[in-house]
Parts: C-alpha cells; structure tokens; sequence
RNA sequence: GAUUCGUUAGCUCAGCUGGUAGAGCAUCUGCCUUUUAAGCAGAGGGUCCCGGGUUCGAGCCCCGGACGAAUCACCA
C-alpha cells in the first residue's frame, strides 16, 4: 500500500505513541460526564456549572502557541473549545507529555477524552481549561481540513462523489449533513407517534417475495438455494398489509424499504423507504384528512410552524389541502376536458399537447401522461389529486359515482408525488378481473404490469372490510422537509456504481518479481512507475538511471549491477 | 441510454496559444502561556483519473475508456 506523507507521518507517531507505552486504542469505557453543547448552552447562566468536566471528541483544529494551546473537540452534540496549558499538563520536571504528546503526536482527528473546568476566554468564548488528557482513539488519516469564519466556510468538503462514498468523512466535516439525518429519524418518529396514537398495529412483512406485487415496476431478482426458487425483493408491500386486513387488524402500518430496478436520478434511489399504512372501515375521504393531519403535524413538530421553505417556494402544510380530480387538473392546465374520451381521442390531445404516445397506451395510460408531463410539476402547495382512471389502478375500488374512474389520491408537492393512496378494493371478482386485465396489458407489452396473486385474492375471498390504504415516500418526505434537492442527501449511503479499483503499481509487485527490496522501493520514484516500462527499457539504460537516481538522491545502498539488471529481466519474461 | 461539464498535492482550487507543475489550508522544523480561518520564519509533499495517438516536446491537442455531476430519457 502507497502512503502519503501525511499517512505515514501518522503511523510514526503511532509508533511512539507506543513507544512511550501509551496504547492509542485502549479497550476501556471512558466516563464522559456532559456533552460540548450543554456546556455551550448552560454555563452563560451559571458559571459555578461543569467545574469538574469530563468529555471526550475528536480534534477538529489547533492553535499551538508555545506553552499554550487551544483546540476545538467535536462530539456527538457539536464542538468545543479546549485549552492546554503545558505547566498543568506537566505537573513536574517532565514536560513529554505536552511537548512530545500533545504537540507532536496528536493530529486534528485523533479521538480524545479531557478533564478539567470550564471558563471564559478573554475573547469570551466558553472554553475547557484542561488538565488531564487521554487517547482515546488514533487517527491515521488526514481529515478534509474546513474552517469557518462568519458563517462563511472555507475549502469546505464539497465533492459528492467523495461525501458519498466516504459519507463518514462527510458527517465529521460537514455538519448539516448531520442534523438532516437527525431530522430524518425526528420525521419518522413524528410519524410512528402519530399512528400509535391512534391506535394503529406496526408490522413487519416479507421483503423476499415469491410474486413481487402491490406496484407497478420492475424487481430485483435472486434466487434461494434451499427451496431452489426464485425471489424478488418486494417492490411493495401492499398486498400483505391488506392479507393483515383480512386477519381483523384494524389498522396496519410498515415502514418499508422497497427495491425497484429502475433508473437513478435525484429522486430515484434503487432501495428507499416507503411508509404504507391500511385503516379498515374508512374511505379515501377519510385517507386525505389523516394525510394531511399527519403531514401538518410532521411538519409543525420539525419546524415549529406550518410554511416549509424548499428551494425557491415557501410549501404551506396548513390543513385542509387543496382537492382536485385529475379530469379537472388537466383541463386546469391544458384547457382540454378529456372526460368521456376515448383512445383515439386523446392520442389527438396529445399530439397537439405535443406528447408522444404508442400504440400500447390505453385510456388510463394517456391520461396519465397528460397529467404527467403538463399538469404534475405546478402543484407546488400540497394538492390531492383525485380519481384516477380505473385501468391505471388494478387495486384500487371503483369510484362511487363513476365506474371509469377510482378512489384514489395522489398527494402532489412541489410538483411531484409524495404519497398514494385508495379506497381499497375488497370485491374479490372485481380484482380478479383486474388482474386479469394487467395479464392482457402485460401481453400487450407492458413490462411494469402487474402478476396475479393467487394467494392475495383467496384471502380477499374470504373478505376483506372496506378499507382505505396509503403509502407516502419517506425519502421524498425527508427532502422537502429538510430543504434538499436530492434523494442522495437523505440516504446515508445512497447506492454508487462500485469505486474503480486502480491497478497501481508497488514496491510489492517488484519484490515479488525477485528484484531486492533495498531496490525495489525506488524503482517507481526513479522513473519505473510500472513493469511494462521497465521491460521496454535496455538494461543498461536502467543500470544508469538507477545509479543516478542513487547518486543524486544519495542513497545510502549498493550500486545496481547490469548483472541484476539482467537477471530480473530474465524473471520478468 | 443521450448531451454537456468535471477529474491536477491530504482538502479546496489555479495552471494563457503545447515548452521542466502552482496557491491557500493541512503536514514537517523553529519561535510564541487566553488564541480562534491565530501569527511569524523556513521546508517537504504530484503516476496532473487510465490507455493509446499527434509532436523534438502533452496537465493542456486528438481517439478510446473509468468515475462523478447537471439536464433529458426511463420511472405511478
């Protein structure tokens, strides 16, 4: 393995570190007795606080100046300043621990744990005079140095790839990255609260299914060796709530990591997180309401009031929402009612709405599309549109007054969809014709149409209750509630094509060629960086580089012989 | 999948029409006992993403590839 400097320079310290008998990763509890923001918080408004402190954090800056030295420690609740003082630190003649150990050994990102009290700088900033010190964890590698003055940052730690894959680095260095996953847990806590209040059942059901239902999209497969089937990772979890249903639960809800192997954008993550909740005995009328209840109260409890600020708009979760029917949104927007058209029909809206089609759209399909590409992105402040065509719904009931359409909701914020949601169908011969009807779509070449479950209607058969179900996007839910404009900001570790492997060449791969290992680690400075070079190369053009690299960087080992020279050529082919 | 942009020191980024690779922070060596983007003086650190090509000469030009970002396509 290559070192930087900086990594090596680490790893020396962490050799005296041992040589002193200090171990940089000791084995035992460290007792912290408060956290950097309750002092920061507290000790303004009584100074006779934390005079007997004990804390413990990563370094995140120094400031050495000779005999003293101030530093910032960060933990879990948010950074501190320290000060060290060599002549408290070193009690007696024996100033190593401050010079040698403190100075020299530490780094910014090294893991220590301090006692002492706190006190007031002349600069009035609220610091722990230290005077004890521990180890508690050696860092090996430099962190991104960002500095801060302000509330300007400087070189900050921006490159996505890096924050990414190295998402770690990113919650040390950056620190709203942090507090987005803090309000991440505080939206879901808010939610769970909400459905337990009412009484509402939290399960869990299969992520490994035999028919992937409950959702129009394409699964991950795999394959289990034992019962030798295939399984697919559930792309919803629907129709197993609804079997729940059936079992006499009366409300059932799940937090559900779902799997679709589509493509990724900032709104599309291959896993991501759904929320999908089942009420038995209610309708859809009733779904918008706790919806928008739910919603209101997530966004109050994060934000202590209802205005969210997302991008450029100012989003208002004030209950009621608006409610439209997708008919009317699309004359709304587009000034054509397409209500009672037929195929043929709307293929012409579309062509003059400048939407391409095939021959495989049906009714509910192109009107879908209309929606999609003309109405969707306007509806900033949270809408429900309703009633949706009944063949883009294979699972959802008839709409009471209109068997073409649904019962269905969708909730639009900020132009996209954030939740889904029905009046159930529980007439079993009515589903079984949808399904049915998806085997046809999926004939006709729809890859997304649905499977039949065989099982899922032998328990409908039995008698499902009306019921009303909903599923709302965390992921989605956690990007408008935290301000961010990409699904990869609301996952710790959003999925990346796996990181390239760099064949590099190393003093190793020479030794391993039985070139001696004095030589060996020179060879890549001295102008070899890898085995094909030094094959093209005539020996003794190699003999006479290497000795002047020798000689020029005075290397403290034998001249190379042409004779070496030739026998490692003799390995190498 | 398409288009555009990007990839240079540990980090953030310069690098002109092709001519021996630069800055700030970080690191190292000094100095400094209340500093705070600490300061002062000095030093070290690079396979310029990878592979070809053009050229006397490529970080820069050409071709191919890897990875990332944005937009589009796909996607309930």
């Amino acid at each position: 393995m290559q070192l930087s400097e900086q990594e090596q320079i680490r790893r020396n310290a962490l050799q005296e570190l041992n040589k002193l008998g200090i171990n940089a990763y000791p084995p035992e509890e460290y007792k912290v007795n408060a956290l950097a923001a309750d002092i920061s918080n507290n000790f303004h408004s009584d100074e006779t606080l934390y005079q007997d402190v004990c804390i413990a954090g990563r370094i995140m800056s120094r400031r050495i100046m000779g005999a003293a030295s101030f530093l910032e420690l960060m933990d879990s609740s948010g950074r501190i300043q320290l000060y060290f003082k060599r002549d408290e630190i070193c009690q007696g003649e024996d100033k190593t621990l401050y010079n040698i150990v403190f100075k020299r050994l530490l780094d910014i990102g090294d893991i220590i744990g301090v006692k002492g009290f706190v006190f007031i700088t002349k600069m009035g900033e609220i610091t722990v005079h230290v005077k004890e010190f521990t180890i508690l964890t050696k860092s090996l590698r430099p962190l991104p140095i960002v500095k801060e003055k302000d509330g300007e940052i400087y070189d900050a730690f921006t490159d996505p790839d890096q924050r990414y894959r190295q998402r770690y680095v990113d919650l040390i260095v950056n620190e709203d990255v942090k507090d987005t996953f803090v309000k991440r847990a505080r939206v879901i806590r808010t939610m769970r609260d909400f459905l337990n209040d009412k009484g509402y059942l939290e399960v869990e059901t299969p992520i490994l299914q035999s028919i992937p239902g409950g959702a129009a999209a394409k699964p991950f497969i795999t394959h289990h060796n034992a019962l030798n089937i295939p399984l697919y990772l559930r792309v919803a979890n629907e129709l197993y709530l609804k079997r729940l249903i059936v079992g006499g639960y009366d409300g059932v809800y799940e937090f559900a990591k779902d799997f679709r192997n589509e493509g990724m954008s900032r709104f599309h993550n291959p896993e991501f997180t759904q929320m999908e909740i089942y009420v038995a005995y209610k309708d859809y009328f009733w779904m918008m309401e706790m919806t928008e209840n739910m919603i209101e109260k997530i966004a109050t409890e994060l934000h202590g009031t209802t205005k969210v600020q997302v991008g450029d708009n100012i989003i208002d979760f004030k209950t009621p929402f608006r409610r439209l029917s997708i008919l009317d949104a699309i004359k709304e927007h587009t000034g054509f009612d397409v209500n009672d058209m037929n195929v043929a029909q709307l293929v012409e809206v579309c062509k003059k709405l400048e939407i391409e089609t095939d021959s495989s759209m049906g009714v509910g399909k192109l009107i879908d599309e209309i929606f999609g590409e003309k109405c969707e992105s306007s509806f900033i402040q949270p809408t429900f549109i309703t009633d949706y065509p009944v063949e883009m719904s294979p699972l959802c009931k008839r709409h009471r007054d209109n068997p073409e359409l649904t019962e269905r909701f969708e909730l639009m914020v900020n132009g996209k969809e954030l939740a889904n949601a029905y009046t159930e169908l529980n007439d079993p011969i009515d589903q079984r014709a949808r399904f049915e009807e998806q085997m046809e779509l999926a004939a006709a070449g729809d890859d997304e149409a649905m499977l039949i479950d065989q099982d899922f209607l032998r328990a409908i058969e039995y008698g499902m209750p009306p019921t009303s179900g909903m599923g709302i996007g965390i992921d989605r839910l956690v990007m408008i509630m935290t301000n961010q404009s990409s699904i990869q900001e609301v996952l710790f570790f959003p999925q990346m094509r796996p990181e390239a492997v760099k064949k590099v060449t190393t003093s190793d791969d020479y030794i391993k060629l039985g070139i001696s290992s004095e030589w060996a680690e020179y060879l890549i400075l001295a102008g070899f960086p890898n085995i094909e070079v030094l094959k093209k190369t005539k020996p003794s053009a190699i003999e006479q580089k290497l000795n002047g690299f020798r000689k020029k960087n005075k290397l403290d080992i034998a001249p190379v012989q042409l004779e070496d020279i030739n026998n490692w050529l003799a390995i190498i082919n």
